[in-house]
Formats: structure tokens, sequence, C-alpha cells
DNA sequence: GCGACAG
DNA sequence: ATCTTGTCGC
């Protein structure tokens, strides 16, 4: 059974179960590289592009770039995110020559309806430590943080349980919404973001992430 | 039934 | 995400 054959209700039952298997909480021995991801399209071609970047940390240097495209098969549905976006980011970790210490998303961890967002999709997936680092609300409730940089407010569940953070990653600008996908905590997850934000706000290996996906888009409409 | 809704 | 020009601000 191929992915673009799931349907909505087994994919949703699929993210509950599989939900259950997350490690949430604390954070790898030792980080010395943070990997970043990001993905583009050419809706026009049906092409989801790929790059998954890696940073050291806590120097943030750039280590290595990789680029990945292939057809797309599903569209995009909240809360589904990993049915369009997962195919090419598994096939672009297949490619990468260096083991992420820990992996940013451009997308939801654990902030999610049933708890299990790309972040920790991917994250189980590959067995590796993955953070959310979504652009904008998907899940939860929350108090509007602060202006000041570095301001914050906790994401609740339904419970009132925390399942993430709202950051203001740079004075003034809108917030940005961390969670931990797999194998990190909240607050682990709040610290490693922080650690990894310049003077921009999105955290450096998705930002040139996305930059470089961009680029790499361009190039492949030349040969339109 | 009516909104809300990662990228 | 993507479609799109100029424009206000640091």
């Amino acid at each position: 059974m191929d992915l673009s054959d799931i349907s909505i209700n087994e994919a949703k039952e699929i993210q509950s179960r599989l939900s259950q298997k997350l490690v949430i909480g604390g954070k790898p021995d030792k980080i010395n590289n943070v990997a970043g991801v990001d993905v583009a399209y050419i809706n026009k071609e049906n092409i989801a592009l790929c790059v998954v970047v890696i940073f050291s940390y806590p120097a943030l240097e750039l280590l290595s770039v990789n680029y990945n495209h292939d057809t797309v098969t599903y569209p995009y549905i909240p809360g589904l995110l990993y049915l369009r976006e997962g195919p090419i980011i598994l096939k672009a970790f297949e490619n990468i020559k260096i083991q992420p210490d820990i992996v940013i998303f451009d997308g939801h961890g654990i902030a999610h309806p049933r708890r299990f967002g790309l972040a920790s999709h991917i994250g189980l997936n590959l067995n590796l430590p993955a953070i959310g680092c979504a652009k904008s609300f998907l899940y939860g409730s929350y108090e509007e943080p602060a202006k000041k940089k570095g301001s914050s407010s906790t994401l609740y569940d339904e419970y009132n349980k925390p399942a993430g953070v709202v950051l203001r990653s740079r004075e003034n600008v809108k917030p940005v919404f961390i969670s931990p996908g797999h194998l990190v905590g909240i607050d682990e997850s709040v610290e490693i973001v922080m650690n990894c934000l310049a003077r921009y706000r999105i955290p450096e290996p998705l930002r040139f992430a996305d930059i470089e996906v961009n680029r790499y888009k361009k190039k492949l409409l030349m040969n339109f």
C-alpha cells in the first residue's frame, strides 16, 4: 500500500497510535551539529523540493547542504502535513553524509491535534531527536508572549498539559511555535532553538534551508 | 451547522 | 506553500 492510498481517517488513526511511542524529554548527551529541513513546491509540475542543511553547534558554521526533488503524491491537509512532505524528506535523509545530532523541522512536533506533527513523525521514523519550529499556529491555547526577544508562553493542549512554547524569536516580530518532536523535551527544544538564532526570526538552520530550497527551485525552473 | 486549520 | 510591486522601516 502506497502512502498516496492512505485515507484521511487511516492517517489520523496511525498518528494517534504512533504518538504513544514518542519519547519526550531531555536532550542528546552531546550536540555537535544541528540539521534544518525545508520543503518547497513547483505546483505546475507537481514537484516537491527538499533541502537538508547541517550546521555545527553551537558555533553554527555550515557543514553540509543536500538537495532533493521528486513528484508530489498527496495534497496539503492541515494536520496531515506528513503525507505531503514525508516522502521527499525521507528521501533526502537517505542521501545525507553527516549523521545529525538533532533536526529542526518547519512545522510542529507534539503541538498537534493527535500529538504527532511532522517533526514527531519524521523523528520517530528515523529515530532522531527532532524539534518542530512552525511559523504559525496549528493547535493548542496560549497567551501572547511579551514583545521582547526571548519572551515565551506555554502552549497547552486540551487537557491543559504543556505541548510546546510560543517564542518571540526577535523583538517585535510574530512569534514562532516550538514543540518537541521526539527524543527531546519542551524546555530543551526552546534552549536549542534559541542557540540557533542569529539576527532573524527563523533559526539559522531553517532559514538557510529555506534560502537554499528556493535557490534550487529557481535553478530547476530554468529547465522548463 | 459554523469556524479553525503547520506547509 | 504559491501567486505578485511597490514600499515602509531598521
